[in-house]
DNA sequence: GATGAATGAGACTTCATTCAT
DNA sequence: TATGAATGAAGTCTCATTCAT
């Protein structure tokens, strides 16, 4: 069945041992403290190979930045906005989000690593993507918060823009959290975060 | 009256006017960005001249990052979290930290900069220090919500330490948010702010 | 014949050609005074190159030293001191060692300049291989006095460790004084130095 | 009696001060490891002063290698190398140079570390007036020699310059090794050192 | 005379990138 | 296609020396 791989495979093959090299790399040392020679070294690779594959350094980068993204992105198209027509369809929906949210960071930590810490020093265009992935999850909250509105289960008076922001912060707040610490139970962390998030825009802290 | 400075006054000042620019440059080009010769250049001094006021370019990054780090803390502590005694009050305290926050923020904006994006990428210690920070004012957060725990006006069954960590989590999306665009009316941002992120702690988005 | 050399021949062999200019450049300027980008200038190559072959100027400045050291080394140990059976056998076994150190001088006078002079500027630690090996060649001296003792040709009253360092610090002089000057010539000087040093230790230089 | 020293003995005496403690610095950490700077901090003196009373950092080196040499040569001069008439004058002339010469480098250990070490790194100059000074030490012992073989109590045959220089190594070495260890006697090590000397010297180590 | 702030030449070292093999 | 030797720009930091106060 599977032939033996075509030359355009086996370079693809190859780009793909790369990229998933140089995620656990800059994830541990930054994008400054990484280096093109040490991820070729620990890939057993001549690291002139390396250029073969990438542009320049920033290259990557901003493809590993982009690969990552677009597995978070993923997850908020999963679920569609106008579904939920009550509050608890929208609980289950968050709960859903919450959760595949989580697992992503505390299933490879170097995710969470490169979006939230060594992206930041990696200058203003690394930055700006991140925005813009920042805004697309802020985009699909503000559909949620509109359906919710619509269906008459949200609040009529909230600030759409704003609030699908400070929701969408609580949520990476959870994820870096979960991710952070890697003896804790991650499992168990995650569902503490999904509920108390949940309990914060369901129901407010106050009586 | 005023006399003219004395030499420790000067070098003093000197230092200070090193920490300024400083802060300019970093904020703008990043830790790694940043060089030493640029800073002094600026400053039109010689760039062996700045290693009389400081050891090296980590030391003034530190030290940048601690009086970044304090002037935040210094806001977190001029409320007292026992004050408040029903869901008024606290929506009061709220409120002025709140404006207190974004103020910092839109009125030096290179501070937002240091503190969300260039710190991130500058290495191990000075991200520690940051999360301390972060630590310290979910601290605060606690004794908030133990309080109106306390006080009956909030839910008994807050899961403390991370409803604490959420809410900052979006007071300093916020601080980031109004930050981030020059052009709008910060002060109107802020109030936006402000107002959304309290409709979502005191009230729930749902109904 | 001769193939063309491996990569790793090509390697050693760019190794020795830095070493070998390294030694004329550190014997005419002394460790300090030398640079690493004068020597890659000399060699016609980037300063960059150097460090793909040594770790830094410290390292390559060891390496020379001990090199020297190997090759003075070799000559102490060429001779057996329990060979000489006489006064005879004593005086001719001295103009060998003699002749052989002498000649390693004069042939490569940079070996001095870094043994006698340079390498005295270049720290404790350079300091410190130095006298190991001078006490290495004292002690194979003691073993030659030792032996006189014991065949009965030497005088019994010896005090053998010092006498041994007096011993040696008149060979080093006169390796010193037959490397510094090179217009004279040096194989003649290095004949009178011999003899008038063996007349010391044999005859003594009073009647 | 001892009124107010002058304006110029004070700047005399201020003079002294600085190359007593720059002494203690560069026989510590060498021509290239001492610092300006430290040694007028040191002294409790700005370090800007430093260059009132020298040229700079190479003259007050030149100068301290004078004076210590100077110190070297009185030694040598304190006897007359004609007034010994017989082998025993001879011994006890031999003993006495011996004696002082030692007596200077265990008194002040900063002397040898300037002159046999730190001295060697300091460019040729430096070495220059080293071997200027040793080549005074050698004419000296010539004349020790000469005036023996006249007077008849030494051999007639001796290659008096290249005699008198070997003669000369085995003193200094003595020194060295006097001041390298501070641990034992110096008093007894050097009294070990003149008796091997000189009865290398007077008899000979052969029978 | 004394000071020490300012200077900048100069040294070391790193590492992204190129290119001949 | 793969390699890794070579490169040099760039950056950090030191310290002897000058000079205004």
């Amino acid at each position: 069945m599977s032939s033996r791989p075509s030359r355009e495979e086996r370079a693809e093959l190859k780009r793909e041992r790369i990229l998933e090299e140089a995620l656990t790399v800059f994830a541990e040392k930054g994008y400054h403290g990484a280096n093109i020679a040490d991820i070729a070294r620990r890939l057993e690779m001549g690291h002139g190979t390396f250029y073969r594959y990438f542009e320049n350094k920033h290259d990557i980068f901003i493809e590993l930045i982009n690969r990552v993204l677009q597995k978070l992105a993923v997850v908020m198209t999963e679920q569609n906005p106008n579904e939920a027509n009550s509050r608890e369809d929208y609980r289950r929906q968050l709960e859903g989000i919450g959760e595949t949210f989580m697992r992503l960071h505390w299933e490879d930590p170097r995710i969470g690593r490169l979006v939230f810490y060594e992206a930041m020093g990696a200058g203003a265009e690394v930055r700006q993507t991140l925005e813009r992935m920042n805004d697309l999850s802020v985009l699909a909250t503000q559909e949620y918060l509109r359906n919710g509105m619509a269906k008459g289960y949200m609040r009529a008076d909230l600030d759409v823009p704003v609030t699908a922001r400070a929701l969408m912060a609580m949520v990476f707040e959870g994820c870096r959290q979960v991710m952070r610490e890697p003896d804790q139970n991650p499992e168990q962390a995650s569902r503490r975060w999904i509920a108390a998030v949940m309990a914060i825009i369901l129901d407010g802290i106050t009586l």
